[in-house]
DNA sequence: CGGTGAATTCAACGCGTGTTGAATAGTAAT
DNA sequence: ATTACTATTCAACACGCGTTGAATTCACCG
């Protein structure tokens, strides 16, 4: 029989218990939000004492912020809007809050900010933030008039459909089929981005 | 000198409150959210005992449904938008949006509901009737096809811009002059409605 | 082989929470 | 006057939380 000590540190093969803090992190924070979740429930879910937590990441709003930081990274891997021809740049914009913004890795941490934004402030920086690089910049870029009302119009837009899509539960729009979610999200995107605005 | 005792029922002139404890907690609601809401502190706001609170609504949850039952009530005042003509159709739902639901009582309490709603599912679920009942309804009565589509991306709409303007607190939008929100909302609004969609 | 540092657990503290049960002081009806 | 009821406070419980500090075990470098 092996003696296996519960305490001190774990012997040889690299379990990488940091990836894995953080991975039950963001999955709590995009499934009840960063109040109610516990740095003892992540704990329990990795199967690891609550104050390796601390160690690792000192406070909740570290461990906050850590498991959330890659979401700046990962940009627009698809190009920017201005790239395309300008009858295009409302599909482009679609296909891209489609593909991007829900599921996938950035779906999920866009999900756990935004469930965490209602309460937590910090979470709400990073909305901000997203906002700035995501729609402010790429809006800019297409040189309209009045970028910054078309650009928080087309951040509400995602922010919105998150919401109701996966924290209301509206199946509505989740429900309906690809095609029919594009040609809808097309046309909004189109009338934000072409429509005349007074002054 | 008077002696004014601690224990007991208050003498005589209606304070009111009950309704008191209401006001306080529908504003707390609506400025941290139900999970950064506390009983001790809605009760220190009115000047009374926690305890009081829950004789009159039992539970930190029943305080938080009487306090936005009245959301339901005050409903569209303005009258159905199936009443105008096709063509302004845009226009009222983009008034009805601007004026009803930022600000005023009923922006207060959907503010409270958004708020609370990313952690709360009692307050997600009433966001789910208020868009059964404010947009749902009203977009089968125009008779479209795939109403349940357009519906929630109206619903949508309005939780998005509650959710940047209030909550982020992007100004892109808010800080805009009210006839270019009003033109921006309604020609995205007449694209929700108007758009042809597949199948 | 000895020592430094990292990974990990343990036990505990202090605090704020929602809620409970009993007590008290007024009001209204008999 | 007695009764019943409502409004209100008080003191306390049990719990979960984030965080702390010390202890222990392993890996790695000289």
């Amino acid at each position: 029989m092996t003696d296996t000590p519960k305490l001190g540190r774990r012997p040889a093969g690299d379990s990488n218990t940091r990836d894995a803090i953080l991975d039950a992190a963001r999955a709590s924070f995009a499934s009840v939000g960063y109040d109610r979740t516990s740095m003892r429930a992540v704990a329990k879910a990795v199967g690891v004492d609550p104050s390796l937590l601390v160690h690792y990441f000192g406070t909740k709003d570290g461990l906050f912020a850590e498991s959330l930081r890659v979401t700046e990274a990962a940009q627009s891997l698809i190009g920017h809007v201005s790239a395309a021809p300008r009858e295009q740049w409302g599909r482009v914009f679609a296909e891209r809050m489609l593909a991007q913004w829900q599921g996938g890795e950035f779906g999920q941490n866009w999900l756990a900010i935004i469930r965490s934004a209602a309460s937590e402030p910090s979470a709400a920086r990073m909305v901000a933030h997203l906002y700035e690089t995501r729609f402010l910049q790429e809006v800019t870029a297409l040189d309209l008039d009045h970028p910054a009302v078309r650009a928080t119009m087309m951040s509400s837009l995602v922010t919105g459909l998150t919401f109701t899509g996966q924290i209301i539960g509206l199946p509505g729009f989740a429900a309906a089929p690809r095609d029919q979610q594009l040609a809808l999200l097309e046309a909004v995107v189109t009338a934000v981005l072409t429509a005349p605005l007074p002054e």
